[in-house]
RNA sequence: CGGGACGUGGCGCAGUUUGGUAGCGCGCAGCGUUCGGGACGCUGAGGUCGUGGGUUCAAAUCCCGCCGUCCCGACCA
């Protein structure tokens, strides 16, 4: 391509707000232009781009015996309805009525689609199967942010894997995993799998695949000593053990005052330090008021509590509500002897006594609360947050905490979608059994700004040949002399025989601003063509990460550059 | 949805406090000089000031409504 006919129209002010690195020089650069709040045109440049990540994925998932459809992605809400996920989605869900005012949903993800698909399938001797779609999805974000990396419309691929039995799921589910290792290293991300809560998917066990950025929106533990690592919504650490000494009487004392864990502390070391301590709080789940308890010194993880409980949206109540609810403020609520209200109980609070916690009158705590004893506890469950520095679960070596980007995320569905829309096979005995699924995800143009955001310099992207969107370009200085122009066209000619993919900067621009221009969208070899060199028969060949700069014979630089260019189109 | 900010040529902004009929930088077009690290001179094109209403002799500027965008909090590839 000829960058005087190519459209990339490059900025020089970035956008002023934009907060994502990679989202200031994708604009910056030419590759993406928003439309409107989380939708935007990708252009020419991005969508070389994008369809390199896509044909990595296809690559990868054809490799495990995946099979590409193309499924609607405008569904009837009635099969949204059945799987119980039209009310489970709420706003993210877009919804929409057509002429005859029948509803419809654009689709967010496909199991449904996908499991009334599989009823084509009756036998085992079908199973298993990999299908999968790659194609447009909608999600009604709350808050569309960082360019790419948070969207209201997106290309995902989404894969679904059909199984006779629980070990074919599980031996799926390992192959995938490495598929999708391999797709994310081809792309050049850091990509590490993590321990992750299922959501609004659905299932039992899942894996995200994270890449550490400080744009990244979900917060990551993993072991400095071994390989665990886990998403907050799901990472555990060993707990202290506290010694309570003997079981007492449950008394009341006064506590003016008092409203906070730290200042009740405070002033009772003794008998109340923050680890002795039961920390209440109210919540509405799916609208109904439940007591949670920590231990003093411990955090609510929300997803846990959602995970805990199978509600679908929780909320803290507000000051109000809990006065109602318990007749005081929040700084002196308690579980004693509370009655008619569902009291889930974190698992690090089993079995300890002579505690503190709020007597549920303003300014009053009761003493020597055993546990087991006192309140009346419906469910027990993990639900504190892991904090950094914690001992791991597995090695007790230091747990660390970092932020990062989901690129992808991979699900064990199991009959849940199957048992609703009556997707059975028979086994060689005749039995019939649900078919179990999994679900799997990338999202294509995060993925994209996930690259960006780790491989990047002061002067713009760095994109790894496998995804770049140009794998050379050749910088003509004066391109208006007959003699430069002709050695460069003479290469340009000689790479595209090569099948090389080079974008040839013909343009009648100084120096500085082709240098500039370059950089800026990240072409991983450049090619400087001057009269200087031309003179002598000669060419600088410069690798964009570390900008290292080597001089070539003119009629040496191509065959060269198929060696350096070839082989990393697979990885870097 | 709650909180905060913004909306003025293609892009980035000033002008709004104190109403008087729109300006700067970049980019763009033409000509010339330059050109191995974001050049310069001259000339020029381009704006319903987000939108609807109101106040006024007069509104980018004051008042009200609406729309849109961004940022901070609860959701996900």
């Amino acid at each position: 391509m000829r960058w005087s006919k190519a459209f990339i129209p490059t900025l020089r002010d970035p956008p002023a707000d934009a907060e994502a690195i990679s989202h200031r020089l994708l604009v910056r650069g030419g590759f993406i232009r928003q439309l409107a709040a989380g939708s935007y045109t990708i252009l020419p440049l991005g969508q070389r781009v994008r369809l390199k990540v896509g044909a990595i994925i296809r690559e990868e998932i054809d490799g495990i015996g995946g099979q590409e459809m193309v499924p609607p992605t405008l569904h009837p809400a009635e099969i949204w309805r059945r799987s119980g996920r039209y009310e489970m989605m709420g706003d993210n869900l877009f919804r929409l009525e057509d002429r005859k005012g029948s509803d419809l949903v654009l689709g967010m993800t496909e199991e449904e689609v996908f499991a009334l698909t599989a009823l084509e399938l009756s036998s085992y001797r079908d199973l298993p199967q990999i299908w999968y779609q790659m194609h447009t999805k909608f999600r009604d974000e709350p808050r569309p942010k960082s360019g790419l990396l948070r969207v209201r419309e997106f290309t995902m691929k989404d894969s679904y894997t059909l199984d006779i039995d629980q070990e074919g799921l599980d031996l799926g589910f390992e192959k995938r995993r490495g598929a999708y290792q391999r797709i994310f290293s081809r792309m050049g991300l850091d990509a590490v799998g993590v321990e992750a809560s299922s959501g609004a998917m659905g299932g039992s066990e899942s894996v995200e695949f994270m890449v550490r950025s400080e744009a990244g929106e979900d917060w990551i533990v993993t072991c400095a000593n071994c390989d665990y690592r886990a998403n907050v919504e799901r990472a555990t650490s060993v707990v202290s053990e506290v010694d309570d000494g003997e079981p007492s009487r449950l008394d009341r004392f006064p506590t003016p005052g008092l409203r906070t864990i730290k200042a009740l502390a405070e002033a009772h070391p003794e008998t109340a330090g923050p680890d002795r301590q039961i920390k209440t709080l109210v919540y509405v789940l799916d609208g109904e008021q439940v007591l949670v308890l920590l231990r003093g010194d411990h955090d609510l993880q929300e997803q846990k509590l959602l995970d805990a409980t199978a509600a679908v949206e929780a909320r803290p109540a507000t000051p109000e509500e809990i006065r109602a609810l318990l007749g005081a403020d929040p700084g002196s609520l308690g579980a004693v002897g509370v009655d008619g209200v569902r009291i889930i109980a974190d698992e690090t609070l089993r079995g300890r006594v002579n505690l503190v916690t709020g007597a549920n009158e303003d300014d009053w705590h009761h003493s020597g609360v055993d546990i087991g004893r006192d309140i009346e506890v419906g469910q027990w469950a993990d639900l504190r947050a892991v904090a950094s520095g914690e001992p791991c679960p597995v090695c007790a070596g230091p747990l660390e905490l970092w932020k990062g980007i989901e690129v992808g995320h991979i699900f064990k569905l199991g009959t849940k979608y199957s048992e609703t829309f009556g997707v059975y096979v028979q086994d060689e005995k005749g039995e019939s059994h649900p078919i179990i699924m999994g679900s799997y995800g990338i999202g294509l143009e995060r993925g994209m700004a996930a690259v960006v955001e780790t491989s990047h310099d002061e002067k713009g992207i760095i994109w790894p040949v496998s995804v770049a969107p140009y794998e050379v370009v050749i910088t003509v200085l004066r391109a208006d002399e007959a003699g430069t122009m002709a050695a460069a066209e003479g290469l340009y000619r000689e790479l595209g025989e090569r099948g090389i993919e080079v974008l040839l900067d013909d343009r009648e621009e100084r120096p500085g601003v082709k240098f500039a221009d370059a950089e800026l969208i990240g072409i991983p070899y450049r090619v400087t063509v001057g009269p200087r060199g031309v003179e002598s028969g000669t060419v600088e060949l410069t690798e964009r990460r570390g900008m290292e700069t080597a001089e070539f014979a003119l009629d040496a630089v191509a065959a060269h550059l198929a060696e350096m260019v070839v082989p990393r189109r697979y990885g870097i």
